[in-house]
DNA sequence: CGGGACATGTAAGATGTTACATGATTGA
DNA sequence: TCAATCATGTAACATCTTACATGTCCCG
């Protein structure tokens, strides 16, 4: 299975939702504030002819061609679905705590629509998993090197730690709210609560 | 003045702390967990080479050569160590906090011993401004688009949220520590406490 | 004397940045 | 008609990844 760059999968979320042409994509990125990927054409476009050539998008029939020269609206194949899918059901592994955790946080914003909630659910137990075996080595360095660290220095190293902890804070609260749903605020709806989490 | 990588910053600032080799970098990278930078030689030497073409660091007088074919010792130049401090310098824009956030910290962390306490204040002063000028973009995009978007996009989303606003916390955190510098608990060292700090 | 750490590099390839090129459509 | 927006691309360049190449030193 060919390994994709994370611009390609966040384009590959994005035609899964609805096709698009490159240009609407561009714009996504522009005002989407979920991660910031670059909204140059020449990233882009290029992404898009890889993804063609591995067969993972296609042109989407031709809705209507009024605008410009030409709109290309692409939509992915059924084998870029797959290979999309494989990418979300990913669990978490050190090296994405670590430089990838925008990754991390893409993959879980479109779990829930391209697999389940429960799987979901289950890439946040593998984060915290991997938060948790991170943490330990993270605060002993921290320890151990805060003597010939300035202040600074030192600050930058709590503010990594504490990101760490808030992140794994949160990603329990968001495992609850993924398992055991409950009703919103807004009227009792379903006021019962059937057993069975996770 | 030129631009630099953040690996060619991030090299400047360790050979600003003492001259150090190739392989010494390398190794700063792989056991040190403020940032995580490839500890690959394919990125190491031609950064370093950069740098030397640069002028920003030269090869260190030679203290001993026991090891290896050659062991090269790196060490900034004044002109190196100027632009570094240029940069160290640069208050947070708009950019820096959307996709740049580890720079951000790496330069905060080297701030006090490459400038002084004072400008690490002030840099967290720049990126509160920041965030509390991007956070409402953020919030408004969330209460727009909630409706349409997955429970495990919300929570992603509301994760970025939350991830800023505790940053903004830090930096408040932060800058009081390092504006107002108080004893630590360990023994009464120095508890007067003289004016001018830098 | 063999393996592992020390040590420096290159080559091929993927990906992304910046800047430019091109042209249609739409509203003031 | 002029500017802005829509729309798609290419070219040059910089940077990083992965894999390989090479050789030394030290310890068991």
């Amino acid at each position: 299975m060919h390994t994709a760059s994370t611009l390609e999968l966040a384009l590959l979320s994005l035609l899964q939702q609805q096709p698009r042409s490159g240009y609407a994509l561009r714009r996504a990125f522009a005002t989407t504030p979920l991660t910031h990927f670059s909204d140059s054409p020449g990233a882009i476009y290029p992404a898009l002819q890889r993804l063609r050539r591995r067969g993972w998008i296609r042109l989407a029939p031709r809705i209507r061609q009024t605008n410009g020269r030409g709109k290309r609206t692409m939509a992915p194949t059924p084998r870029g679905i797959a290979a999309w899918r494989t990418w979300l059901r990913r669990p978490v592994e050190r090296p994405d705590i670590i430089g990838g955790m925008d990754e991390v946080m893409l993959r879980f914003a479109f779990l829930e629509e391209g697999v389940s909630r429960r799987a979901a659910a289950r890439l946040l137990v593998s984060l915290q998993k991997q938060i948790a075996a991170y943490l330990p080595t993270l605060e002993a360095y921290a320890a151990e090197a805060a003597a010939s660290m300035s202040l600074s220095g030192r600050l930058a190293l709590q503010s990594g730690i504490e990101g760490y902890r808030a992140r794994a804070r949160w990603a329990r609260r968001a495992e609850q709210r993924l398992t055991r749903p409950q009703q919103k605020a807004a009227g009792a709806k379903r006021a019962r609560r059937s057993g069975r989490t996770r």
